[in-house]
DNA sequence: CTGAAAGCGCTTACAG
DNA sequence: CTGAAAGCGCTTACAG
């Protein structure tokens, strides 16, 4: 048991060469039947496992994919946002179902991506996955297309390229959300969350929602507004702002579900019943959105089939294969706030 | 940009052998400072970065650690236990300030662990993490121990080897809640968890809640107790069934937050007020906790402390150094449910 | 269908 | 302080 086995030892034991046993573990059609499944058993019995370094170094390739998760230090301490722990979820179990390992590890704006994780053949390719700055990102984002890195990015679109971001349709789902509340009658409306070229997945949702009230009427000027990043804190300093300008509202429309959290909380503690005075929808459907009292009706993301497409598309991108850029259809879920 | 630079290819420009090169960028005391500084300056020049494959083939060392994740099959649909994602994040983080690299997967309890990483060299050990019924997960563990696998776990002890476990104190913890329910003069208790072998966790959080109302003079079977594995919708279930048998209760405590989520959700639809009617208790402190209504009272773990533990332990295991069985002291968080 | 041989890119005794 | 050499354990042309 102490000895890791080597594909000698199974040669020797097998009577066979070592190349032999080599092909025959990665069942190469062109070894004979017999030798094959005498060398499995073999190796089964010695407790063989194909060295991974040994292999890897051979073929340069390692089946390996690198997950980068934006830190945002300006959020509340060690608590990554829920949305992105479910992608998280859903990536190990598409990685595992495609026999990808998976590198899990925080971005830093400072490192070198592709060095840390190509150029030292760690993995084949990168995953990333984070809000943050945009403005600053694109830099970093310009940066890996320029060395050819292999990658794939959730939500923010690559300059001209959009091929290698997978994401929901985000104006889809804020004008969802927009139509939903106006087929509510509510009248006077708010947005909560940035609304630039910071956070472009937010002013999508932002851009969908005013499309919606446009349509019916309503001028974007006439909808207060109030930048917020993805925290509860954000939300809650937000709408503070929002309620202290005087302007009535009925409906609160927020850029993610951590927002519309503290949205809430800060309503609740001035006073406001929901959605008897103030309608709250968010964005995401993370747990705490079921959690949350009263239940908080937003725009679903499928995480389980965004974490399937950025590996495979990945995948794609490893093997040189073309590949195309992706919307994912948002789903209103209607609960108890509005 | 394309070709990947080698450690020749410095060599070849710094006008030195290929050995020197790998000793200067390992900062060896042996090599002259003028040289590593010339190797260092060409190195950056070059994106150069040790191929990690070829490095770790010939140490025998992968500096990479794998992280188990037991992904229960029978709660709710890809519903990581949010207590695991902030253990996750903290043992991410431990590992980048070791130079470790983190392979992240779900469990099968089917899967020879010991083989899938450490035969394969794909990681110098393994960090358990999960729920799930120890009964069945201790000859697991049983196994990994025969076979001499450097890997530690949270929360479970594992026969004869405490040293391998870091964990709270879960009967502290239990104490804790217990007092301070007494404290607040509540005299009718439930308990809802698994209180058996099978989920030591929740075991001794029932035992320390025990100790602390046998010594306020209370039975063991005075505390209507009712089993659930950690989701929302088994705590919903078993307060109901401890509600239906008709005895009063004014306190309960919840092996888990999540348990307490669902609890809280029962309680509020039977028309009970919480906390006026019915005080609730969690643990863990995870997110949830302080975004329920009302908020939750609950014990609260150190995941980052926790995490550095793990990751520090699991490290001296792999340099054979000794480790010692660490306990965590829990603390008591007081929100508005009780 | 099988074997002998080269080589992936490092690290580290060994010799000087 | 530096260099020449061996070798980690595989995969894959090449030859038969």
């Amino acid at each position: 048991m102490k000895d890791k086995a080597t594909s000698f030892d199974i040669a020797y034991l097998a009577g066979v060469s070592q190349s032999t046993v080599s092909r025959a573990l990665r069942n190469s059609p062109q070894v004979n039947n017999e030798t094959r499944e005498r060398v499995h058993a073999i190796a089964k019995q010695l407790n063989y496992k194909v060295d991974k370094n040994a292999s890897n170094l051979r073929k340069q390739r390692s089946s390996t994919l690198a997950l980068l998760l934006f830190e945002d230090p300006t959020s509340d301490e060690s608590l990554i946002n829920p949305f992105f722990l479910s992608m998280l979820g859903s990536i190990t179990r598409a990685c595992a179902k495609r026999s990808q390992d998976l590198l899990v590890s925080f971005q830093q704006l400072s490192d070198d991506w592709h060095a840390d994780y190509e150029d030292s053949n760690k993995a084949d390719g990168i995953i990333l996955l984070g809000y943050g700055d945009y403005v600053d990102y694109e830099e970093k984002l310009e940066k890996l297309l320029a060395q050819q890195t292999h990658f794939v990015c959730w939500g923010a679109e690559v300059h001209n390229h959009p091929e290698f971001t997978i994401r929901s349709n985000n104006r889809e789902g804020g004008r969802l959300a927009g139509e939903h509340l106006l087929a509510h009658g509510y009248k006077n409306f708010a947005f909560v969350g940035n609304a630039s070229e910071h956070s472009p997945e937010f002013f999508e949702r932002y851009q969908g929602f005013t499309d919606a009230l446009l349509a019916a009427g309503i001028q974007p000027d006439d909808i207060a507004q109030c930048d917020a990043i993805s925290t509860e804190n954000a939300g809650d300093n937000a709408i503070r702002q929002i309620m202290q300008q005087g302007k009535p509202i009925d409906a609160v429309f927020c850029a993610s579900d951590i927002i519309a959290i503290g949205v809430m909380r800060a309503l609740h503690q001035l006073g406001h019943k929901i959605p008897a005075d103030i309608a709250v929808m968010g964005f995401d459907d993370i747990p705490v959105a079921s959690f949350a009292t009263p239940t908080l009706s937003t725009i679903q993301q499928d995480t389980s089939l965004a974490g399937e497409m950025l590996v495979d598309n990945l995948l794609r991108l490893i093997n040189n294969e073309a590949i195309v850029s992706t919307h994912i259809q948002p789903k209103l879920i209607v609960r108890q706030s509005c």
